[in-house]
DNA sequence: CAACTAGGCTTTTTT
DNA sequence: AGCCTAGTTG
């Protein structure tokens, strides 16, 4: 072990050094600007390290900084790295970010699910039921496979929902990695009972028939290829000599079961989180997780575990951490920390009352005038809400006001039907197997074949236990088919055969091929859809991703590239630098920081969630409230309505029991009637069109309703962000948006 | 086989 | 209020 004060003399001696290129440069700057505990976390040499980071403590910095530091002083090579994120996003932005610092190749940045598709692409056929082209299949696919499924065994898929088939499989599948003391009674028994099983059963088959894992198989294969050749998880786990896990407190019990093994050779993790931060226990994480680190790989490893804790805060004003403190603070299940920063100047963090949804959406778009006037530019700003419902309103009032915005988790763009239908014809090539792409696109473009032929070709294959690309090829497999059904499927046929030799081009050239061979644009733009045009946008869109996929990974492929389009989320393709509001779930900004923030909705049933509650999730949802609030950096605003349409109903709402968590020194603010001219689109009148359009140049004498006459001083930016300086006789110099100022020029 | 219509169901969060 | 599904018609 090198001790403490030799990291410290090397920083010193550094600083006189010439250049950032002499290795010794290079660790100076490392350690540069970082408080006590995070270079500690930094030059943390082997062994268990667990980051207690709370929010906006700069722990990204210190992830990324600690993995320069690792291979700068040639503690490891990148190769011997694995960085595990929440989100792509997330690996993308560490990677460059780690980029910036030193030479990253060979390093694995990236998410549990990624890097498992990584592994499995390498070793899955020591199975037996894959091949290394296996599809992933997302929660869509797998419902659809469930639900026919479910048809062919003749029951009712809407008492036998899919959806709530899926979520027993995944519970069934993963519950036997559980904690021993937590076995329980996961699936119901009684009626639901046999027609579980019997779906369970007929998707565990078709699954491993179309050569297809879905997001849980991604993890629990790997596990179990782990378990049964230990051969193969050595090779991992004595490649990666130092493993590190962001955001630890949302792994599940199967990712804490996958970053055991692969950092059991060296026993060098650190992982890095906060349990106030914990907003994923419904969909299988386990903070215990992280509270428990200390004992599973301290104690029972015979390690001793170096714990850190980050409570600077770096991000939010002391207004906004004062209330958030004192929200989180009323969770009972918690370790005590306590952030503080030393940005005492500050706005109060404000909570406007609203009359309805509509003045709710129209007081922010309001608000988000106020601060562009004030100089923050419309990507500094975000709006978060509990569920995605509640973006109608405020799109529409955003709309209404000329504000640009962009919403993540609307549409997701790989989940438009032309683009599933494209990258299903890339799966059929990549993995004949997949029958479910087969079904998605032996009509695409209409060659009219219909649900009954497909059902014929799918008996005709399952009696002889091929796949049903082979009933699509052969001559007796289409001779089941009478009419016209049965030049659809040879035209079919002839089209995938001109196909099916692609799949070691690039993902561009196969897509190309794609294009080409079906003709699918021309054939969408003739089409009826009167939403052709964007569709065609969107496959040029999905043919540049492509391209830009070979360019940045040219040893990909086709594969690579399936893989990648698989596992990408819609926060992954977030524009960050658009000028554009933002809005999104308080789950989806987790991770993120925006100068100013609104948090709306704030109402019983709505947050905390009613549906959450049944399970006890109240403190979960305390604490995605507070996930929302330590995202903003300088102003915080916290909306509730006291009625909202919800359901094609207006209903009453009680404001949340978290606003009276917050701390008094919370402005309440009334709003509502007045603030209507925004956010009313009664058709009756839209009598406050918000343009104005009157030139102003300096020096004109100007008239405004409330202020009075004045002159124009300064112009500054254009369109929606375009501000007026006027020096009005009474009230003296006052900035405006030019959009709603409402100035008439006044001829003397 | 495709296009259109009516009725039901929905909305918690997502890798 | 909007989306999907099933059922009917061309």
């Amino acid at each position: 072990m090198v001790p403490l004060d030799w990291v410290d003399a090397l920083s010193e001696g550094a600083a006189g050094e010439p250049g950032p290129e002499t290795p010794d440069g290079v660790v100076a700057g490392l350690l540069s600007e970082l408080n006590e505990p995070q270079r500690e976390a930094v030059v943390h040499e082997e062994g268990p390290l667990l980051i207690l980071a709370g929010a906006g403590s700069g722990k990204t910095r210190v992830i990324t900084r600690r993995i320069a530091w690792l291979v700068a002083t040639g503690r490891a090579r990148p190769h011997e790295i694995l960085a595990i994120t929440f989100t792509n996003k997330a690996a993308k932005e560490m990677r460059s970010r780690i980029e910036e610092l030193l030479p990253v190749e060979g390093m694995w940045v990236s998410t549990f699910h990624a890097m498992c598709a990584r592994i499995l692409r390498r070793d899955i056929e020591v199975l037996g039921s894959w091949t290394r082209d296996y599809t992933i299949y997302d929660t869509q696919d797998k419902n659809r496979l469930i639900k026919t499924i479910t048809k062919d065994l003749g029951y009712d898929t809407k008492h036998y929902r899919p959806a709530m088939l899926g979520g027993w499989i995944s519970e069934w599948k993963t519950e036997r990695f559980d904690r021993t003391e937590d076995v329980g009674d996961s699936t119901d028994a009684g009626l639901g009972e046999k027609v579980f099983v019997q779906v369970r059963d007929r998707y565990e088959k078709a699954m491993r028939e179309n050569n297809a894992l879905d997001f849980d198989d991604l993890l629990v294969r790997v596990l179990e290829i782990f378990e049964a050749e230990p051969g193969v998880r050595d090779s991992y786990a004595h490649r990666f000599r130092y493993v590190l896990v962001d955001e630890y407190q949302d792994t599940n019990r199967i990712q804490y079961l996958l970053t055991r093994h692969l950092s059991d050779a060296h026993k060098n993790l650190a992982v890095c989180g906060d349990p106030d931060q914990s907003i994923y226990a419904w969909r299988g994480a386990d903070v215990r997780n992280i509270l428990d680190f200390e004992r599973d790989f301290g104690q029972r490893a015979g390690c001793e575990v170096r714990v850190v804790k980050l409570e600077r805060n770096y991000r939010s004003t002391k207004a906004i951490l004062d209330a958030a403190q004192s929200l989180i603070r009323c969770n009972t299940e918690r370790k005590e920390k306590e952030l503080w920063t030393d940005k005492t100047e500050c706005e109060p963090v404000r909570v406007l009352a609203c009359a309805d949804e509509n003045d709710e959406a129209g007081e922010i778009a309001r608000r988000i005038h106020d601060l562009v006037l004030g100089g923050t530019r419309t990507d500094q700003i975000a709006i978060f809400y509990r569920a995605n419902f509640m973006q109608r309103a405020l799109e529409r009032a955003l709309r209404l006001a000329g504000i640009p915005y962009q919403v993540l988790g609307g549409p997701e763009f790989y989940q438009r039907r032309e683009v599933r239908d494209l990258i299903a014809y890339l799966q059929l090539i990549a993995n004949p197997r997949d029958d479910m792409a087969t079904r998605r696109v032996i009509n695409v473009p209409a060659r009219g074949v219909g649900d009954k032929s497909v059902a014929q070709l799918h008996t005709w294959a399952t009696e002889r236990g091929c796949p049903m690309i082979e009933a699509v090829l052969s001559e007796e497999g289409r001779s089941q088919i009478r009419g016209r059904a049965r030049k659809g499927v040879q035209a079919f046929a002839e089209l995938y055969g001109r196909l099916c030799d692609l799949n070691e081009k690039s993902a561009a050239q196969a897509l190309e091929s794609v294009l080409e061979e079906t003709e699918y644009s021309t054939w969408l733009s003739q089409s009826a859809d009167d939403q052709a045009e964007m569709r065609v946008e969107n496959v040029e869109e999905l043919f540049a991703h492509a391209q830009s996929y070979d360019r940045d990974q040219p040893e990909g492929g086709l594969r690579g590239f399936l893989q990648d389009v698989a596992l990408v989320s819609d926060i992954d393709v977030w524009e960050e630098q658009s000028l554009k509001v933002t809005l999104m779930t308080l789950h989806a900004s987790k991770g993120l920081e925006f100068p100013a923030v609104f948090v709306c909705g704030l109402e019983e049933e709505l947050l905390p969630h009613v549906l959450a509650l049944q399970d006890g999730g109240l403190e979960e949802e305390r604490r995605l409230f507070y996930v929302g609030m330590t995202r903003a950096m300088q102003e915080l605003f916290i909306t509730h309505a006291r009625m909202r349409l919800h359901f094609g109903e207006t209903s009453h709402r009680i404001a949340s029991r978290f606003l009276a968590e917050l701390p008094e020194e919370t402005r309440e603010e009334k709003v509502g009637g007045k603030g209507a001219a925004v956010d009313r689109d009664s058709g009756l009148g839209s009598y406050e069109a918000p343009q104005n359009v009157v030139e102003l140049r300096v020096g004109d004498r100007v008239e405004h309703d409330h202020f009075g006459y004045g002159v124009v001083e300064m112009l500054q930016g254009s369109g929606i962000n375009a501000r007026v300086t006027v020096d009005f006789q009474g009230p003296g110099r006052k900035v405006l948006l030019v959009q709603y100022a409402k100035l008439e020029v006044v001829t003397l």
